[in-house]
DNA sequence: TTGTAGGCGTTATCAG
DNA sequence: CTGATAACGCCTACAA
C-alpha cells in the first residue's frame, strides 16, 4: 500500500535545499542566473521529491499557460484526426500543450467550448472553418483571444486561417468531371449547417456546372451526416429514384466509400455504371475498390503550420498573416467516361 | 479594432452586482444557497461582462480541477480516435474536461507526459496497456494519482483495467483459423517494445497453434509500425521469401488493409490464394474488397465505460474495479480454406 | 547571485 | 442567505 504522499511543492523544495522559493523557481525558469552549486543542490532536491510545478499557480502568476485550444467536430473524422495529430506534435515540440475540444458536429455547443478553453487559460485557439456564431467572434474579439481557423482559407476575414480554397479545390474536380462529358450530377454532401467546407465544395460544383456553359439535368444533393454508413443510405436513396445520375460527387471520402460500397453491392459496376468521386485523400481512398478519385488535402501539413503560426502569433506578439496551402486532384479508378 | 478589454474577474462581477466575491462564487458553484433576486443580479453582471471563471485559480483554490487526461499512443489510429471521442463525450456529460496528450508510439517519452498531464491538475489518467517504466509506476503511486487502463484486460494488477482480453481474443481467432486447416501461418504484427497489447495477440496465436496439437511450419512474424503502407510492405517481405503462408494473421485492421492492398496487386486471390485476417473491426475492415475477417472490440464503449468508472473512482472515492468488455469474431470474407 | 514580500483569482471557513 | 478573510502555489520586482 503506497502512502499518499503531500504532494511538493516550492516551498518543500527550497526548505530542502535550503534555498528561497524564489532560487527553486529561477532554477526552473532562468537556469542561466543561478549559480551551478546552488543549482545542483536545487535540482537534487526537486529529483528526491520527485515535484512537479503546479500549473494554476504558475499560470495565475505568469498570465501565460503555454496552452493552446483546438475545438474540432469530431475526432473520429480521420481528417481531423490526423491534422489534429500533427498539430499537437509541432505544439510538443514548440513547448505548447494541447487542449481538445470536439463539438461533435453540434455548432450551437461551440461558444460554450470556447469559454471552457479560455477559461482554461488557453493562450490561443485553433478552430475549424468560419460559419459560427456571432456571439462567438464577439467573445473571442471581446477577450482578445488570438485564434486561428483552419480546414478553410479566406485571407479578408477578420480571423486569419490557415488552409486552402474549398470552393475552388471542388470546383477542380468538377471541372474534371465534367470535362469527362458527365451530365448528370448528383451530391452526397455533409450536413451543411454550421460548416462552411461543406457548403463551399458543393458552391464550387455549382460554379464549375455554370461555367462549362452546358445543360444539365437538375443537381441533385442528398445532405447526410458523417460516416460510412450514412453514405451506403444516400445511395440508395440515389439510385431508387428515377434519372439516375452518372456520377455521384461526394464532400468526402467516407461518404464516398459508403456510397462505393453499397453501389458494388447493388450490382452496379463503378466506375462503368456509376463514377463516384471523394474529397480529403485518406487513406481510405486508396484502399477501397477502385480506388477513388479525389483532392488531396495536406492535413499534416495543415496542423503543423497552424501551429507554428499560433504559436507565432503568440511570441511575436503579431496579428498572424493567413496561408493558402495546396490541394491536388487525385486522378485513380472510381471516375471515367458516362456510361450513357 | 476592437478595444482590448481587461479580463473580468470574480471581483468585477461582484462590484457590478452590488455584492462580494463569496456570494458571485456561491452563485456559479452552489446556486442552491442563493436568494432568487440576487442570483439574478449576479447572472446579469456575467453576462454584461462577459465573465468566465479564471480555472488556474479555481483549482488552486480547490484542489479539484474536474480535468482528466489521457496519454494515448497517437490520435492517427482509428481505434484510439473513436475510443477517445466516446470518452471525452462522457467525461464532458459528467462535468469533466479532457487534456490528452499522444507519445508517437515512443514509450519513453509517456513518463514526461503524466508529469505534464498531472502538473496541469489532471485528477485522474488514462492509460493505454500494460507496459511502461516502473519509474512511471512508482511516479503515479507517489503522487497517488488514480488511473485507468484500457485496450487491454488484467483484473489482478494494481492498476484497475477497463477492455478486453487481447491474448484469448487472437487466440479465438487462430483458433479459427486452424480450424480451418491453415498450418502454414505468418503474422504482420505492431511493434512489440512498449505494446503490451500486440505482444499478448501474437501471444494467442502461438496459445492456439499449442493447444491444437497440430504440426505447423515455423510462425513467421513481421515487426512493422502502424500504417497501411507498412502493412504492404510486410506483405512483400513475406510473399518474397520461399515457403510462402497460407494465411497472414495481422495485428490489427490497418496493416491487414495494407497487406490486403498489397495481395491484391501482386495477383494473389484473396482468400483464393492466401487469407488475411485483421483485428480491431475498424470500418476499414468492412470497406475493403474482400471484407476482412477481424475481431471486433467495442471502442466506443471502452472509451465510455472508462470515463464513468475514472470519474466514479475520483468522486465516490473507490479504488475501481476492473471490467472485462467481450470481443467478437466478425467471419467475413478474406479468411477461407487453406489454397493447399 | 540570492532573499523578501506582494499579488494573481478563486474557494472555503466562519461569523453575522 | 451573505460578507470578510485566509489560504492555494508560484512568479517577479525590489532589495540586499
Amino acid at each position: 500500500m503506497p502512502t499518499s504522499q503531500p504532494i511538493p511543492t516550492l516551498d518543500d523544495v527550497a526548505r530542502s535545499a535550503g534555498v528561497s522559493t524564489a532560487t527553486v523557481s529561477r532554477c526552473l525558469n532562468t537556469p542561466g542566473q543561478v549559480a551551478k552549486p546552488t543549482m545542483e543542490r536545487v535540482m537534487k532536491a526537486v529529483e528526491v521529491l520527485g515535484y512537479t510545478p503546479n500549473f494554476g499557480a504558475r499560470s495565475m502568476a505568469s498570465k501565460r499557460t503555454h496552452t493552446i485550444g483546438a475545438i474540432i467536430p469530431t475526432m473520429e473524422n480521420a481528417i481531423f484526426a490526423r491534422g489534429l495529430q500533427a498539430f499537437q506534435e509541432e505544439l510538443h515540440k514548440l513547448g505548447y500543450t494541447l487542449l481538445v475540444s470536439s463539438t461533435g458536429y453540434r455548432p450551437e455547443v461551440e461558444e460554450e467550448q470556447v469559454r471552457a478553453l479560455v477559461s482554461r487559460g488557453a493562450d490561443a485557439l485553433l478552430l475549424i472553418g468560419f460559419d459560427r456564431s456571432p456571439e462567438t467572434y464577439a467573445y473571442l474579439g471581446k477577450r482578445n483571444v488570438p485564434a486561428l481557423v483552419s480546414w478553410a482559407y479566406a485571407p479578408d476575414h477578420s480571423l486569419p486561417s490557415i488552409g486552402f480554397d474549398n470552393r475552388t479545390s471542388m470546383q477542380e474536380l468538377a471541372q474534371h468531371v465534367i470535362s469527362l462529358g458527365h451530365r448528370d450530377i448528383a451530391v452526397i454532401t455533409a450536413v451543411l449547417r454550421g460548416n462552411d467546407r461543406a457548403a463551399l465544395r458543393l458552391a464550387g460544383i455549382r460554379d464549375a456546372m455554370e461555367q462549362s456553359g452546358h445543360a444539365f439535368g437538375d443537381l441533385r444533393v442528398i445532405e447526410t451526416p458523417y460516416g460510412i454508413s450514412h453514405g451506403e443510405r444516400a445511395l440508395d436513396q440515389l439510385m431508387d429514384g428515377g434519372n439516375r445520375p452518372t456520377v455521384i460527387m461526394c464532400g468526402n471520402d467516407v461518404l464516398a466509400a459508403g456510397a462505393l460500397k453499397r453501389a458494388k453491392e447493388r450490382g452496379l459496376g463503378v466506375p462503368k455504371d456509376l463514377s463516384i468521386t471523394g474529397f480529403d485523400d485518406i487513406e481510405l481512398a486508396r484502399i477501397v475498390t477502385p480506388a477513388l478519385t479525389t483532392v488531396h488535402v495536406p492535413h499534416r501539413e495543415m496542423g503543423r503550420k497552424a501551429a507554428q503560426e499560433l504559436v507565432s502569433i503568440l511570441e511575436k506578439r503579431g496579428a498572424g498573416h493567413s496561408v493558402a496551402l495546396e490541394t491536388k486532384l487525385m486522378i485513380r479508378d472510381s471516375l471515367s467516361l458516362p456510361s450513357r
